[in-house]
DNA sequence: CGTATTGGGTGCACTGAGTGCAACGTGAGC
DNA sequence: GCTCACGTTGCACTCAGTGCACCCAATACG
């Protein structure tokens, strides 16, 4: 009944989850998405090809597919922020605090643009962040499902664009810099 | 020489591509997108398998690349836009523009959302559009290409967002209305 | 005209992604 | 200890996508 089986086999899990991931992005970073085949992954992982495959549906998803823990992060800092000011300066703030915690990963992922495959997946990747914000959004403005969902995508439209502006070998700060800015810019609408 | 082989040649290209993108959208729209290999596409189009890789670099492309006559179209909305009124309720009107050409196509792929690998191609489409903005914005602002992108990147937000939220069986009006309505709402800055 | 060239279409063989299925083994409940 | 649940595994299979050599029709050129 409860989601989670018990807390043995659920650590074992995420281990092997964490495992192919991390040799997933080893992998490639260091080669390139396309010389590096899922059984690559798997064999660095420790694991097989059939298990890869039970954890992510295509190889680019062990890439993107955000960690569980950054995924409970982000629903924490949703239900901490703080909407005194409105919506969007709290989202703000709440995607300066994300960023910060994911400088490795992202720096990562920036080395892989340019892939159509992948930008496609690059793309749901931050629409991660955008669908969580959908739902928090959307707990307020419960009669204007549209207006939840253009938030989220706007705020994932900002990290998206501070995201291919940025360069990996850039100063870490400037990605946070950059979604501020974002963030800002689209306040003003465009004015 | 001149990009353009020859006005035949062309002409022929073309034809095929075309025949492949219908043939394409018929038969996923009527089995789904697994149901339908790329030989059955190849079939229906009368072309061989291997002539639809010629056009189509994955199966999920020929769903989604843009028409050529499309990608001229919104160009040319572009070169004609009146910018005096300021950039974004300049791009308002393109995109309201661009979509009542574009009915039929956004009634099928309407029809696809849920499949992961599918989405992540639909957010790709909908990044043509926004690409063919970042260059018009970054001409018109050459200092600073973050603004560019990020007003790209807003619009595709936009666009997917109405897109979602809009159902197949609506009137198609509906669906130029919920762009309205999104470039209104980023417009005011979500205040 | 006749000949050479170009460029799209095609067939073939090959790699590798992704899936269904039937096991196996180890933690958990009784 | 027995049984059940569940993550893992191996195997066989389909199909996406690619490299390559070849064919044919449309063009360029003499």
């Amino acid at each position: 009944m409860g989601g989670v089986p018990t807390p043995v086999r659920e650590q074992q899990r995420r281990d092997s989850w964490a495992a192919v991931q991390a040799a997933a992005l080893a992998l490639v970073s260091e080669r390139g998405f396309d010389a590096v085949t899922v059984e690559d992954v798997a064999v660095a992982a420790g694991v097989s090809r059939r298990t890869f495959f039970n954890h992510f549906p295509t190889k680019a998803a062990a890439l993107f597919d955000p960690h569980p823990d950054d995924a409970e992060a982000l629903a924490a800092l949703l239900a901490g922020a703080d909407t005194s000011g409105g919506v969007w300066p709290a989202l703000r703030e709440v995607c300066l605090a994300l960023v910060a915690r994911q400088e490795e990963v992202l720096a990562v992922r920036r080395r892989l643009v340019g892939d159509p495959e992948l930008d496609a997946y690059h793309r749901t990747a931050h629409r991660h962040v955008g669908e969580a914000i959908d739902g928090w959004v959307g707990a307020q403005l419960p009669d204007d499902p549209f207006s939840a969902r253009l938030v989220g995508e706007t705020a994932a439209a900002v990290l998206m664009t501070a995201f291919l502006s940025w360069s990996p070998d850039d100063d870490p700060a400037r990605f946070a810099e950059l979604v501020g800015r974002g963030f800002d810019l689209v306040g003003t609408g465009f004015a």
